[in-house]
DNA sequence: AAGAAGTCCTGGGCGC
DNA sequence: TGCGCCCAGGACTTCT
């Protein structure tokens, strides 16, 4: 599932290899994947248009073009999107093809069309639902501890789930939402009213840790997850609870637990996570 | 108003 | 072996 770490490393193996690129034709396929325009308008907003810049925000991928445009891209949770040799026949599930002025292609796929995109005016990103509403970015100068103090006091919320809360901070999921938790020892149950000042800390310090490790070993792979350039992150060797049932705790050696919360699994260790 | 539940999808894993 | 059932999950909508 693509997050913070993943939509980043899209955007790095992606970005050399598409900018100063011109779309010359797009095709697609799958026209409930986009948001806004209307899909008749779509191709011919962007024909002519050159990439300028790669961006992110939270999990979502910007693609700045020329004439004041972006494309913005969301993965969910199985959204590829690759760099392609001319003449690549589309994988099964391709939902969109653009065609660039070196002969290469995008190619946007997703097995569960759960993937979203939209393009819309550079100067008007900040009217699109979702992307509107992110929280602070969880890497940037903005997100201090007393940042994530502050906003904690008040909130009667199950910490995992609050860490899942897009609107709070922008870019974890479900897998680096479990891997902070356990690096910072807390219980995924607790109320974040009720976290410490030292488990605060410990917290601040264990997102940052956990999504600069996530980038670093260019993502976590589970079966869909590649790069712009088709390739698998190795970073499911470096997670110590997630998907880990059963499997010894690499802190404690005790066994990993697995339980629901909000819809979603959660894992942890009820012996290291008090 | 916050929080819970339902919705969208397909492939894989399971039981029989 | 093969069929059918159910689960996984992010963000959005709807209900309470």
């Amino acid at each position: 599932m693509p997050e913070l770490p993943e939509v980043e490393t899209v955007k790095r193996s992606l970005e050399n290899h598409i900018s100063g690129l011109t779309i010359s034709e797009v095709d697609l396929l799958m026209p409930k994947i986009l948001k806004t325009p209307s899909p008749q308008s779509f191709a011919g907003i962007l024909a002519g248009k050159t990439i300028k810049k790669l961006g992110r925000r939270g999990k979502y991928l910007l693609i700045h073009l020329s004439g004041n445009h972006t494309l913005v891209i969301h993965f969910r949770m199985t959204g590829r999107l690759v760099y392609s040799p001319p003449g690549t026949a589309p994988a099964k599930h391709t939902h969109a093809v653009f065609r660039l002025s070196n002969g290469h292609e995008l190619h946007f796929t997703d097995m569960r069309q759960f993937g979203r995109m939209a393009l819309l005016e550079t100067d008007r990103l900040d009217t699109l639902a979702g992307l509107k509403d992110l929280g602070v970015e969880p890497l940037s100068e903005e997100f201090t501890r007393e940042f994530l103090k502050k906003q904690l006091k008040r909130r009667r919320v199950k910490i995992k789930l609050l860490l899942l809360d897009q609107t709070f901070i922008a870019g974890l999921g479900n897998i680096y939402a479990d891997e902070a938790l356990h690096k910072a020892r807390i219980n995924p149950e607790k109320t974040a009213a009720h976290l410490t000042i030292r488990e605060i800390a410990l917290l601040y310090r264990a997102i940052r840790d956990v999504l600069e490790e996530g980038i670093a070993n260019r993502g976590t792979t589970f079966r869909d997850y590649v790069d712009g350039m088709g390739q698998a992150g190795s970073n499911k060797e470096a997670l110590r609870v997630y998907d880990r049932e059963g499997k010894p705790c690499l802190s404690c050696g005790k066994p990993v637990v697995r339980t629901r919360l909000g819809g979603r699994s959660s894992y942890y260790c009820p012996s290291c996570q008090k």
